[in-house]
Order: C-alpha cells, then structure tokens, then sequence
DNA sequence: CTGAAAGCGCTTACAG
DNA sequence: CTGAAAGCGCTTACAG
C-alpha cells in the first residue's frame, strides 16, 4: 500500500520541534533559528516532504497564486506577455495559474472559476471582459493589453495603441504608401487600433486608409479581408493589420494572388508575437512591448494585492511601443503590379 | 469592508438544513429529497455562494482536477490534443489544470509542482519526461504523444509514428520523389519518427533518405536544416520534418533560395497543428489525431483514476495516424531547378 | 525565538 | 432521506 504522504507533523516530528515551527521554517520566517530551520529543512528533504497547497490556501489569508486569463491560445500574441509575468511573478514566490477562456467558454466552462475557487491572490486578465459577476468583489484585477470593457475596480496595463497605429503608419508614408487598408475585426484592441489608425489618418489629407472588417480577428480572417480589400482598392500598396494573425492571412492572401511582398505589397502586423519573427513571415510589425505590459501588470498586481483595497487607485498605465521593422515592408510601387493586371 | 464570503454553513442557515446536507445537495448527491435540494441550490444562488476548493480539496478525497503539462506552448501541436481533452473531462465534471514546462524550467521552476501540490487526481504529460521523482507514487500518469521517457507505472496513448512516417514516405514516393531528407532533432516524437523513417527507408533501396539533424525541433532549426540538406544533396526533392513548426523553417528556407513549392520542392510537415492548415502555409502534415489522442488520454486516466490502482496495468494504446495532403506537396521534379542552377 | 490551541470550509463515515 | 461530529493539513494569533 502506498505510504501516507509526510504531513508537517511528520516533519517536526523528525526534527524536534513543534509543528508550528515546521510551518514557519518552510516558509523562511525570519524568526527562526538557522540552526533549527536547518534541521527543519533536512527533515523535509528527507521525508519527501511536499506542502499540501489545500490546507494552506484555507488555513492562510494568501494563496500566493495569481490567475492568468488569456482569450485564445491560437494567438501566440499572449506568450511574451506570459513571459513577462511570469518573469515577475517568480521572483516573490508567486505562482501562476493559466486558463484560456476560448476553449471554456467553448465547452460551456466559466473560465475563472478555476482561479477563483482557488481563491487566487488577484487576477491578470489577458481576455476581453467576461461576465463580470464572476469577478468576487474586492479581488484586484490587472487588464493587460487593450480591452473592450474592464471590470469593476480593475487597473489596465496596456500598450499606448494610438502611438503604436501612428508609428505604423509613419513607416508605410515614410515608404511612399498613400493607400493603406487596414485589417480589423472585433474586440478591444483591434477596436482601439482601428479608432487610432482613422484618427492618424484624418489629419493626414494626402493620404487613404481604407478599412475592411471582418467578423474575426483570425488569419482566415485576414486572408479574406486582403481579397477583399485588393479587389476592390486598386490604389492599395500596404496592408496594416489588426494584428499579426490577420496579417498572416494577408502575406496568404498576397501569395494566392501572385503579388510579392514587400515589392509589389507591403505588409505589417501588430504585437510582435513569435509568428512576425517567424524567416517564412520577417513581419514588420508594431511592438506593444507585452513582456513589458505583462511585468508592469504583475507588478502593479502585486502592489494592489499588498497594499490592500485602499491602497490602490484604479489606474491606467501606457506603454509606449516601438516598430520592429523587416522584410514585409518596402518601398511603395508606383502601381501596384496585380498578377492579373 | 468586504462582506465576508457566503459558506455552506450560510446556505444551510438559509435553507433551513444542515450543512452536509448542503454538501451533498450541491454535488448532486442521489440521496437528497428534490424539495430540499431545490430549496439549497435556491439558498446558494441567492448568497452567490461558490464552494471554496482549498475546504473541499482538503477534506475529500478527490480533487476532480487533471493536471496537463505541455512542453512549450509556443508550438501549437498540442492544441488539438488539449481539445480532446478537455471534451472528454468536462462531461466528467473534471477540470483541468495547465502547466507548460519549458517556461517553467525556464524559470527554474518545477512544473509538476504545481499539480501535485494541489493534489490532483492524475496527470496527462504531453512533454518530454520531467524529474521523475516529482510524481507522486501512485498518481495515476497517461504520457500522450510519443516521448522518449514516461514515468514509472505510467500509461501512454500516442499515435503510431510506425505508420505515420511510412503514409509520409509513401504519399513522397508516390509522387516520384527518390531522394527525402528528413528533418529531425531531439525529444522523444522526433526521435520516434527518425526511427521510423530510417526503418521504412531501409526496405526499399531504391529511395535516398538524408538525415539533417539539428540540436531543437523549432522553426529556425527547420531553417536551418532545410538550408543544409538542400545545399550537400542536389538530388533531394522533397523535405519531412518531424515536425509542423520545422516544416515551416523549410518552406521559408525554400523561399529564400528561390525554390517554388510544391514545383521545386515538396515539403511536408508532422501533426496537423493548426499551423499546417494555414493559407500561408497549406502544409501536407501527417495527422497523428492528437484530438482522439487527446480524448482517449484523458479517458484512460479516468478509468486509472476511478479503477484505483490494481484495476489499471501500465498500458500503450497507439492509434492510427493520418495523412493530410495539402499543396506543399506535389510531383517530384525531374531535377531539382536550384535558383543557382 | 518557540509551542499549544483554535480554526479555515468543506467531506465523510456514522448514527438515526 | 437527514443531522451531529470528527477531521483533512496547514497558518495564525497568542502566550511564554
């Protein structure tokens, strides 16, 4: 029969010492002598001892754990933001627990009752708003990148979207481009981008922005769009897309077409995931920073679960993002060079 | 201040019952009268009450919890088979906890930590084996996907590399290709299918098949690779990575040298990940079904989990791969038209 | 710096 | 079908 798992009774037991002590000794309270807490620890290590996490989420006031909401795993745009979290996460023994709400909400599952019933420290949501209700009050909640609706007392950590769309087109004019169609789709940041982007582009006379939407933000969706806007927009030299899915679509779409990229076509994205650095896509591609946003989400995250309700003023906090320029941008063409035409 | 969160013992108040009664009604217990179990659910809707896990994990003796550990998130192969998992937990009424190892180990954190502390009732690892000594004897393990290692006692469900790489071979050498280099890295799928590739190789004399080994199993390692082969072999026509994410290394590869595919060059990909059906890429992808891999996983390690330990012997279930044929592949030039030639 | 005691919110036998 | 009691393995005041 399997043997019971050592518990801290256990661990004291072979250490001398009271359980108490174990308890605090695991947890490097500065109260404890070096030399028990060493005997400790060695009692521990060879017990095989591992802390059962469900006692001490019920019998302490923290969990140490901060839930990570994403949207959609089939977007790596998420991932650098994971990595900044996590990179900040760590450092104060906090842990991380991921969910995606897409496949969840899929399956009928409420993506934050994992993290909530585990009763985490706070919350990250990388996710357009879900039903807020299941927000408990008093839970502070971090939005990292651009969101449709926030929750309640929610702070947001987000790239400035109006300073990213500007660099991107700065460097579609800078190239010559003078008719742009831009990819966008639903939610929030897409929606934010596509505001900025007509913005930039009112104050701009000598110059077109066309839109064309689609149901998605996905690289079928792209690859759609791009038809779309290619068949109808002969003027159209650049393509700027919500993000770097759509603008995978749109080099598909550039392919099928039989137009090279950047010579006859230039493409841009937006997020500088792992796909834009991708040697088949070398996506120019507007850098929200999210290894940035994520670490200042976690950290203001942190501050707020620290400082308590009061402690923390909802705030909003800007990035500023950067270009990261390659090959899927050019020099415009002074006619665009259809395979048909 | 806050209101303090709503317990079983306020739901039972309010329904005028005792709390385990409560317990019970709330896990749908067979043995509760319809009038009182209507009358708690009432009772804990009007309290929006949500059952603490860290109480209910700590006094039963089941977590209802499956942890998944994934290898790295940024190759998409394992979204399919998290898909079949998921289908098949959740009628179970099972959750599922998510951990990636390499950003993990990355962080020099154990990724098996994390489930285990929360005591999960079993784990699928769909990574390369971890430190064995973390899993729990006794923990019910199913190993889904081909890896070179599984812990002691574990289950695995995989797909017959055997049989995918022979459909690969012979989709190529139905088209005439005589002379394959095969892409090929470290890990347990990769090695798997190096196996396999050289084994179907080995019976027909009248093919060429050229091993490229690179030290990962990443895009820029397909890159890489694809560059090599194709620079010390004149005679290959057509490439198979082990995997998607190399085979798109080898179509941006192909770019690069001005090869057409699938004209010049026929590329082929492992996994059917989401990647592969790309309109960038339309990849033809050996289709291990890691959906059905996914879900017959997750299934067997309900039967190890409910079953205890006897009713389950260490089993392997391989299932039948597929062949899903895209336009990456095509008829094998006479000779291969090198943009330098 | 250390130990004995109470309690976190549930589930599980066990008795009715 | 229902209720009173014990206990899961920790943390946290609190007393020394």
């Amino acid at each position: 029969m399997p043997t019971r798992r050592p518990t801290i009774i256990d661990v004291a037991q072979r250490a001398g010492v009271s359980k108490s002590l174990v308890s605090m000794a695991l947890r490097g309270d500065p109260g404890v002598s070096p030399a028990r807490r060493e005997a400790v620890l060695r009692a521990a290590d060879q017990l095989g001892y591992r802390p059962n996490r469900a006692a001490s989420l019920l019998a302490g006031t923290r969990s140490d754990t901060v839930g990570v909401v994403v949207d959609d795993l089939r977007n790596p745009w998420y991932l650098p933001l994971l990595a900044g979290i996590r990179g900040a996460l760590v450092p104060h023994g906090l842990r991380l627990t991921l969910t995606d709400a897409a496949m969840n909400r899929h399956l009928g599952a409420d993506p934050l009752d994992d993290a909530v019933s585990l009763r985490v420290d706070g919350l990250i949501m990388a996710a357009e708003a879900l039903d807020h209700r299941a927000v408990p009050e008093g839970l502070p909640v971090v939005v990292a990148g651009t969101r449709a609706q926030r929750p309640e007392g929610a702070a947001v950590v987000a790239a400035d979207e109006g300073a990213g769309i500007r660099l991107a087109l700065d460097h579609l004019w800078g190239l010559g481009h003078r008719e742009v169609a831009h990819l966008t789709g639903p939610g929030g940041s897409a929606t934010a981008r596509r505001e900025a982007a007509e913005a930039a582009a009112a104050e701009r006379p000598d110059v077109r922005l066309t839109m064309e939407g689609e149901d998605a933000t996905t690289e079928e969706a792209g690859y759609a769009a791009t038809l779309r806007a290619l068949r109808d927009r002969p003027g159209v030299t650049a393509i700027l897309a919500a993000n770097d899915v759509m603008a995978m679509g749109a080099l598909a779409a550039a392919r099928e077409l039989g137009l090279r990229v950047p010579e006859d076509l230039s493409v841009m994205g937006h997020d500088a995931s792992p796909l834009a650095a991708s040697p088949l896509l070398r996506l120019t591609t507007v850098d929200p920073r999210n290894d940035d946003v994520g670490r200042a989400a976690a950290e203001l995250l942190l501050r707020m679960i620290r400082g308590g309700a009061e402690g923390s003023p909802v705030e909003t906090t800007l990035l500023r993002p950067g270009l990261i320029a390659r090959r899927s941008t050019g020099a415009a063409p002074t006619r665009r060079r259809d395979a048909a035409g």
